[in-house]
DNA sequence: TTTGTCTATATTGTAATGCAAGGTAGTGAC
DNA sequence: GTCACTACCTTGCATTACAATATAGACAAA
């Protein structure tokens, strides 16, 4: 069985960065959105230690922030820095998925 | 500095087979047709454990056979529990493919 | 009041993967 | 006989997605 989960990497990283550039957002919004767009089986255990690793690299900035639901929401933002490796990453996806176009095309 | 090789994970494993599916080749030649498809960077590092691999999950199967102008070629050829993988692969890549669109677009 | 559900974040450990680095060896041209 | 090209292989490392697990607040229903 081919494990699409091999496929999430890099590209989750990008998306979150994306999703989080329209506008600040908190870890359990990010997961119903990647959701929705098509990532089915992304899960918490999967988000959290990706978000972490984007504040500690610098490309997210966070600040929690009261939610009318429950526990406080750690909101983030992207920084200078992630916007500019989220251009990076964009234009990596597009050469990129040329390639495996071109190769399974026919 | 976004690491381009990133987004390599899974989608080389499945490309390799669909390269190897059209006619059996041999390692050096399937490194020369993904750079020309656009896997700019992948080098011979990236390849040999990768056959290997597939070759001892099943996938592939090998045999040498004479080179006019080198050392002998290991030519690879897809069995048939490949071409079911290759099939998966396919169907999982066209899904995360319109999940990252869905995403960036906009 | 306690049970369950939804919201919300975090940590630990594991397996898969791409790749750099280094090594071996055949062929043929100069 | 040295160089360049062809051709293969192995070891070890860093990154990554993910499962599993833990914690905890809010709120409704039983």
């Amino acid at each position: 069985m081919f494990e699409r989960s091999q496929l999430n990497k890099g590209t989750l990283e990008g998306c979150i960065l994306k999703i989080i550039g329209r506008e600040p957002s908190y870890g359990y919004a990010i997961v119903a959105a990647l959701r929705e767009a098509g990532f089915t089986d992304v899960t918490e255990g999967t988000l959290y230690p990706l978000l972490l690793r984007l504040e500690r690299k610098g490309m997210l900035s966070a600040a929690y922030q009261a939610s009318p639901n429950g526990p406080s929401r750690k909101y983030y933002s992207l920084t200078e820095q992630g916007a500019q490796y989220l251009a990076e990453f964009e234009q990596a996806w597009q050469t990129t998925a040329a390639a495996v176009e071109a190769i399974l095309q026919d």
